[in-house]
RNA sequence: GGGAGAUUAGCUCAGUUGGUUCAGAGCACCUGCCUUACAAGCAGGGGGUCACUGGUUCGAGUCCAGUAUUUCCCACCA
């Protein structure tokens, strides 16, 4: 079959993904080898496969890949998450758009909704993961959820309620008033947004005596309860036992001292609104004050307020400054920048609101997992974010988990009255509130549960645990746990990562994976985060069948070294396609060639040797590479090797003359030097090496090269790859002289190369000659006096070397660059001498050092001399 | 306000314990080529005071201090 001059992606992906699938090649079930496992950080079910999923997903799939060829049972688990706050806004926004209100359904109507957009939607990245290649076990797909995920999540809550780990409490909270829940310390986003300050007068009352206050929020102003001074600020020192009026609403309020208030900001005094700022609440405490809530959950003044009751906070803010000025009250403005928080869903901006919710008690649970972390029992790629990692866990705070939503667990919490029973089940929970209340009497229907549901991070938390269903059996957790490693964003480090490793420790007193390997965002060229808005983000399918999956795995990859920021740019994923139709264009002259029964040459074996070390050489930094989750440094070293090494110089060393067929042997271990690197490129591009796997050889059915043994890096004679690159620097300068003298590479020129007598070592390796002959095109090269008739000379290593030619060539020219290379190694050689002849240095410096001086001083000296020689010869030519 | 990192070629980045295996890679650029696998290609080439200043050392891209620029994280003062 003709093989077409470039490689088209689209079939052989579809092709082989199937195979595989239909193989069977992703499942894994425990067995008595090496586990290694990974767990996909699970998508959102409404998500899209946009540029973060495919790096993540690519690097996952890689070390999936590799462990597989290594011989481990390698099990890669995928599944969703359901994301609840994201999911439940997108289900309203879409409700909506049919006319439907939210607030017009009951809870089960909208579940029946939710659970018909998520049967919908939930699939779809899955589908496209695979598109990528991802080799994921899909009979093992999850979701947080289902029944065995959701069973889960009841069996931790009621745990951690009975350890005493979960609390419920009243206290000042983020609430998004768009989504109309509470949001986690981790759930907003603060950002520095431009405002503006108000100064604010009140009048002491039974005085005409004013104290001015500085706020950002005069719309909270009809909920505040007290003027707070510092203690010690002398400014205020009057005013104590007095009273201030708030301007407009006229409530009488104490003027209250506390240490709190900074003497320097502003006016040094504070006005207290204990319902809307976390501070404000604290001193509201420490002061027994009034606690107004002037708003309503929807970010509307409340009743309570008794002003513009119903209209918007950011309205009112305006209409009220609006009103105090026109009172007298407002005495200045000036612009200001603040820090504002907003929901990570819903871009609203956060309100502090008092609210009744539960928390788990995370300093009980931290320790153990910020232990782990710091001695690298859980070792972080890059090291740098344990430092993150560690400030967060030493300062950590209570995690809110309820959530005032429908979408998501719900809170297996059962009121009667006051009292609150946690179990499981509704029927656990009956039996708890009989033994309590020691009423018999007691129905299902006497019990409240809880309205609200958990944050969707309580449910991820457990992920490494729950997807090997491990909280109620232990036989695939003990095989598959710890998992090998993690590979995430480091902007859900607190989010679930560090949440992960506590559970990890909480309930199965062990680490959830060995390794976590943090990627960097995905950005655009000028380094913006990719965005909608910004229209900066590329269409991820439509890159796969552009370029095709190997080359976008190929682009994403080799711009993002580990941890850093991946700069996105089409250039790289072209490369990556480039790169598929080279390796594809060898194929095709591997192919192309007629057979003959014929034993290799003295080149033939030189160039099988040398391959084969490089290749082990390669496979050994690789190894390196990887332990250190260098990806894009390991895969750069596969691309340099295999278009370098293989299709440069070693297919033009192999290859027959024109039309001429090509012995047996060496075309056999041609192709299975080619099958080893399919094999070392696999995990990064595996349709393209499936597929000149199976071109290269008929093979068995079933037999994939998915499944070669991985590469070993193997030891490897550097003195014979030392060789070959000496004769490589031959060429290239015989190549070089061809350029810089307007020939051309088919010229039939007179080409000789007369090495110096000291070159022995080099002439007499086995197939050297014929190397250079054939690859810098020479009629002959010998060994032989120098002196006399050659025209241009070189040097490489300490070797010199002479090309004869018969035309005519550029004697100024070549003596100029001679005399450059001159003035460089004497200087060279100078600065070698100085350290040589520095008593300190000679006996400072370790005796291999000064050895290794003494060797430099050697060869430069030899350099310096066949330098001078050849100056000398091109200037009798003049 | 607290903390962590970064600064090396036009761009993106390597550079592990201080010593030409140290000044590298890829891309971009320049020159010449439709050479019988590949123009998505081939051959060759140029390009950097390693942010700045000082220090330690026989020797500093590498260690220390300071300066500048910059990215990020945490906290949050109305």
């Amino acid at each position: 079959m003709e093989l077409s001059t470039k490689y088209s992606p689209e079939e052989i992906e579809d092709k082989w993904y199937g195979e595989w699938l239909k193989h069977k090649c992703f499942s894994s079930t425990p067995d008595e080898r090496e586990a290694y496992s990974v767990v996909i950080p699970p998508p959102n079910v409404t998500g899209l496969l946009h540029m973060g999923h495919m790096l993540n997903n690519t690097i996952q799939d890689v070390l999936i890949r590799k462990a597989r060829q290594e011989g481990k049972n390698a099990c890669w688990v995928p599944g969703t998450d359901h994301a609840s706050i994201a999911t439940e806004a997108k289900v309203v926004k879409m409700l909506r758009e049919k006319g439907i209100k939210k607030s017009d359904l009951t809870r089960e109507k909208f579940l029946e909704y939710a659970w018909e957009w998520k049967e919908e939607y939930g699939g779809i990245i899955l589908k496209q993961l695979q598109k990528l290649g991802a080799s994921c076990d899909w009979d093992r797909t999850a979701f947080t959820m289902d029944e065995v995920r959701s069973d889960a999540v009841n069996k931790v809550f009621v745990d951690l309620y009975n350890k005493g780990k979960l609390y419920r409490k009243k206290r000042i909270v983020n609430w998004d008033p768009e989504a109309l829940t509470v949001l986690s310390n981790e759930e907003v986003i603060y950002g520095h947004e431009n405002s503006r300050l108000y100064k604010v007068k009140y009048q002491i009352e039974g005085t005409n005596d004013f104290i001015t206050i500085a706020t950002t929020r005069p719309e909270t102003i009809p909920g505040d309860t007290a003027i707070a001074v510092n203690p010690n600020d002398p400014r205020y020192a009057k005013m104590k036992g007095k009273k201030a009026i708030v301007p407009i609403i006229g409530r009488v309020v104490p003027i209250i001292f506390d240490d709190y208030v900074d003497v320097e900001f502003g006016t040094g005094a504070l006005k207290v609104t204990p319902a809307h700022d976390t501070n404000d609440f604290d001193i509201g405490e420490r002061h027994n004050l009034e606690v107004v809530d002037v708003f309503n959950d929807n970010g509307t003044m409340s009743e309570a307020a008794g002003v513009y009751v119903g209209e918007d906070r950011f309205i009112v803010r305006k209409k009220f400054a609006k009103d105090l000025d026109a009172a007298g009250y407002l005495m200045d403005t000036e612009d200001y920048q603040n820090n504002v928080g907003r929901s990570e869903r819903t871009n609203a901006v956060v309100e502090p609101r008092l609210s009744l919710q539960w928390y788990v008690d995370m300093k009980s649970i931290a320790a153990p997992a910020l232990e782990a972390v710091m001695s690298d029992e859980v070792e972080f790629f890059p090291k740098n974010q344990k430092n993150v990692y560690r400030h967060w866990m030493e300062n950590i705070r209570d995690w809110c988990i309820s959530r005032q939503l429908w979408w998501g667990h719900r809170i297996p919490a059962y009121y009667i009255g006051e009292d609150v029973f946690v179990a499981e089940t509704a029927e656990e929970a009956l039996n708890l509130a009989k033994v309590k209340t020691g009423n018999n009497n007691l129905t299902i229907s006497d019990l409240r549960q809880d309205e609200d549901v958990l944050d969707t991070w309580f449910s991820s938390w457990l992920w490494p645990i729950s997807v090997f269903d491990g909280f109620n059996s232990r036989e695939e957790l003990d095989y598959y746990y710890p998992t090998s490693v993690l590979v995430t964003g480091w902007d859900i480090i607190f989010l679930w990562v560090a949440r992960m490793v506590m559970a990890g420790y909480e309930w199965e007193g062990k680490r959830p994976f060995d390794h976590v390997y943090f990627t960097g965002m995905v950005r655009d060229k000028q380094r913006r985060k990719m965005s909608k808005s910004l229209g900066n983000s590329p269409d991820a399918l439509g890159l796969i069948s552009e370029y095709g999956a190997d080359g976008v795995r190929f682009g994403m990859l080799l711009s993002s070294p580990a941890g850093g920021d991946l700069l996105f740019d089409d250039k790289l994923v072209e490369q990556g396609r480039n790169f598929s139709n080279k390796i594809w264009n060898a194929l095709r002259l591997v192919k192309s060639w007629e057979l003959i029964d014929q034993p290799m040459s003295e080149l033939d074996a030189l160039s099988v040797e040398w391959i084969n070390n490089r290749l082990n050489q390669v496979a050994a930094e690789l190894e390196d590479n990887f332990k250190e989750y260098k990806l894009s440094e390991g895969l750069m070293s596969i691309y340099n090797f295999v278009w370098g090494d293989f299709c440069s110089w070693y297919l033009e060393m192999i290859k027959p003359d024109y039309q001429a067929p090509i012995g047996s042997e060496i075309l056999k271990e041609t192709v299975s030097i080619f099958t080893k690197i399919t094999a070392l490129l696999h995990p990064f591009m595996p349709f393209l090496t499936e597929e000149v796997f199976q071109q290269l050889e008929d093979r068995k059915q079933g037999e994939f090269c998915m499944f070669s043994a991985y590469p070993k890096g193997d030891h490897f004679d550097q003195k014979l790859i030392d060789m070959v690159t000496m004769g490589q620097d031959i060429v290239t300068n015989v190549r070089d002289i061809r350029n810089k003298n307007g020939l051309k590479m088919r010229d039939e020129l007179e080409l000789t190369i007369i090495a110096s007598s000291n070159s022995k070592a080099f002439m007499n390796t086995s197939g050297m000659k014929e190397f250079c002959t054939k690859m810098a095109i020479l009629s002959s090269f010998e060994l032989a006096d120098k002196e006399g008739q050659s025209q241009i000379g070189f040097i490489t290593g300490a070797e010199s070397l002479f090309v004869k030619l018969e035309i005519e060539i550029d004697v100024e020219a070549e003596l100029e660059e001679k005399q450059k290379d001159l003035v460089y190694q004497q200087g060279f050689v100078k600065s070698i001498q100085g350290k040589l002849s520095n008593d300190k240095f000679v006996s400072g410096a370790p005796a291999a050092v000064v050895d290794n001086e003494r060797k430099k001083l050697e060869d430069g000296l030899e350099r310096i001399k066949l330098l001078i020689q050849d100056i000398e010869r091109l200037e009798n030519m003049k």
